[in-house]
DNA sequence: TTGACTCCCATAAATACCCATGATATTCCA
DNA sequence: TGGAATATCATGGGTATTTATGGGAGTCAA
């Protein structure tokens, strides 16, 4: 099971290169391609971003799920309802390391979520996201602001 | 089930390095992961730690759950619980043992639990926390006196 | 030729790995 | 049973490796 956690903030290089955090790297080590999968968020001003393995798993359930209601005509001609996995395929890039074990974000990633000369790398668990620094620390507070509120004064588990 | 029991204090040495409790590494030992996931309390002036085993476990019922539901909304914008797991993700670190069973705390985490040359360390049954020792100090004894006064106020001796 | 991109190399800092020591606890055996 | 040999643990320090980052040379297409 990959799972990405924490948070690391990296600095983009004039070439538009970025590390990707060892720690996800080695998390996406048993996969065969070597790089990322990214697209922008639909509902936040971030880059979503998983591994090869976790687009294969989404289109693999997918199809089951279509063949096993036996709505062919979906799983053949691609005609979805929601459309939302067939609209992330066709906005994603595969971004492939380079041998440092980095990758340049698109200008239309970098300019959906701010990015400019730095990028923090959020883990998710199951996927990650890439926010502009100043962006993420406002979300980030306002997030765990409301949990804070919500626990009220019981721990975690 | 790993069960983490008893208090422990040791000391954090030049290089941020602290022993884990050997009773607690031995708690973790089916674990292939060998190592912690530690992220600040949000409650509390403290640093929560558990398992790998545990981190896992959220992450793949998250992903089932939302899956096989054919919630592929979920999975795929995060927008499903509260956002719980997802921010403890984003906010946990992972801290591996070194050869000799010791972890190094990030600078986040120390100063969120106000530790310097020493660390207190905490069972709470399927997690433990870390803890300053004089922090931890008076923490317990507030406990402790709010327990005492409870009782005193009622019939039990 | 110019720009975008890939591959390769260099470097400083952070991290992981290795071995040593003293203290304490445990085992073993005469 | 008493005490020596052994094992475990927390702690300290030295060294090698990894990581993030920067830059140059080569490639390809427009």
């Amino acid at each position: 099971m990959t799972s990405f956690i924490s948070t690391y903030e990296n600095k983009v290089d004039r070439k538009g290169r970025v590390s990707v955090p060892a720690a996800y790297r080695s998390a996406l080590g048993t996969e065969v391609y070597q790089g990322v999968i990214a697209y922008p968020s639909l509902t936040e001003g971030a880059i979503e971003a998983f591994g090869r393995g976790m687009l294969d798993e989404l289109n693999r359930r997918k199809l089951d799920q279509t063949l096993d209601g036996g709505d062919f005509t979906q799983a053949l001609v691609g005609r979805s309802d929601d459309g939302l996995v067939e609209t992330i395929m066709a906005i994603s890039s595969e971004l492939p390391f380079d041998g440092e074990g980095r990758i340049i974000l698109p200008a239309r990633l970098t300019e959906h979520a701010g990015i400019t000369d730095r990028a923090t790398f959020v883990g998710r668990g199951t996927r990650f996201q890439i926010w502009s620094p100043e962006v993420y620390e406002k979300h980030q507070a306002a997030e765990v602001e409301a949990l804070r509120a919500r626990l009220n004064g019981g721990s975690i588990q």
